[in-house]
DNA sequence: GACGTGATGAGACTGAGTCTCAACTGTGGT
DNA sequence: ACCACAGTTGAGACTCAGTCTCATCACGTC
């Protein structure tokens, strides 16, 4: 993603106003490929000398997450990130090498949330799967480097 | 669980040493039903008059999620929470209405796992599953006090 | 029982995220 | 084009989780 339409125009659909720094930002999150967190945001608003308080930043994430612009996720360092995606129930892969994020779709899981449904008695309100290894690219670097492995 | 008695092999197969800290908190935690926060060990142990620093707590954490007595997981709400369990791989269903937890199996997620490795490319190296929603007794009462709904 | 090492507690420290509040700016109405 | 106002912003204080340090302590071994 290189475009920040789809983020602002998600903004605007859902009644939010469009300001400056809001712009700047979806531009900003737009450039970022794979996921990016907060701190990082911050960093590069002020490398851009962009005029972008911290408290806005984070208010701006929340409000992107609000609308589905933008998904959180929970890395297994226990930090935050964020991934800019379209606004529709969805997963991610995140590659542990590049940091580099692709979007799956249900892959079958709905029926894993039925299955743990009817053996636990639960209603499932709401389920989150994050799956974490290495991307394509990166495993052919890898095994350029290894030469074998 | 109730029975401090696992977390207190686990850790002595593990190799580390059985301290006063480690023993008391090692009750606590069994104490425990549902998911617990480390804030909430902070202030179970002080209510008790327990001994323990805050640091040897989040240390300890640290030691038994290593041994897989304890598991992390991430609320909805962004919170870092754990759960005492069984050292085996497997998954929660979180109550979001009293905290209680479930321990589920597989339940067909490996093959999920595998499709989506098979549809991105990836390796994945590691997954976590996480599912909120409402326990059967929870169910029970909300439909005992609405009547029906 | 003595010793060495791993464990501990107090408290300083860091960094993420939140809150407040006065000042500002999009936006819809005119 | 202008106005008014409600929503938004930035600075910085604040809170809270989690980490680190270091002198002291106590478990387990010999």
């Amino acid at each position: 993603m290189t475009d920040a339409t789809p983020i602002v125009t998600a903004l605007d659909r859902a009644g939010y106003r469009l300001t400056e720094p809001r712009l700047s930002l979806a531009a900003l999150i737009a450039d970022q490929d794979g996921h990016f967190t907060a701190a990082g945001l911050v960093t590069a608003a002020r490398a851009r000398r962009l005029d972008v308080g911290r408290a806005t930043i984070f208010r701006t994430l929340e409000v992107l997450e609000a609308i589905g612009a933008v998904e959180r996720l929970d890395l297994p360092s226990g930090e935050h990130a964020y991934v800019g995606c379209e606004p529709a129930h969805h997963h991610h892969v995140i590659c542990s090498r590049c940091g580099g994020t692709t979007e799956i779709d249900d892959a079958g899981l709905r029926s894993v949330v039925r299955e743990v449904a009817r053996q636990t008695g639960y209603r499932v309100d709401e389920h989150r799967l994050e799956l974490f290894g290495v991307c394509p690219a990166c495993l052919a670097e890898e095994d350029g480097a290894n030469g074998r492995r």
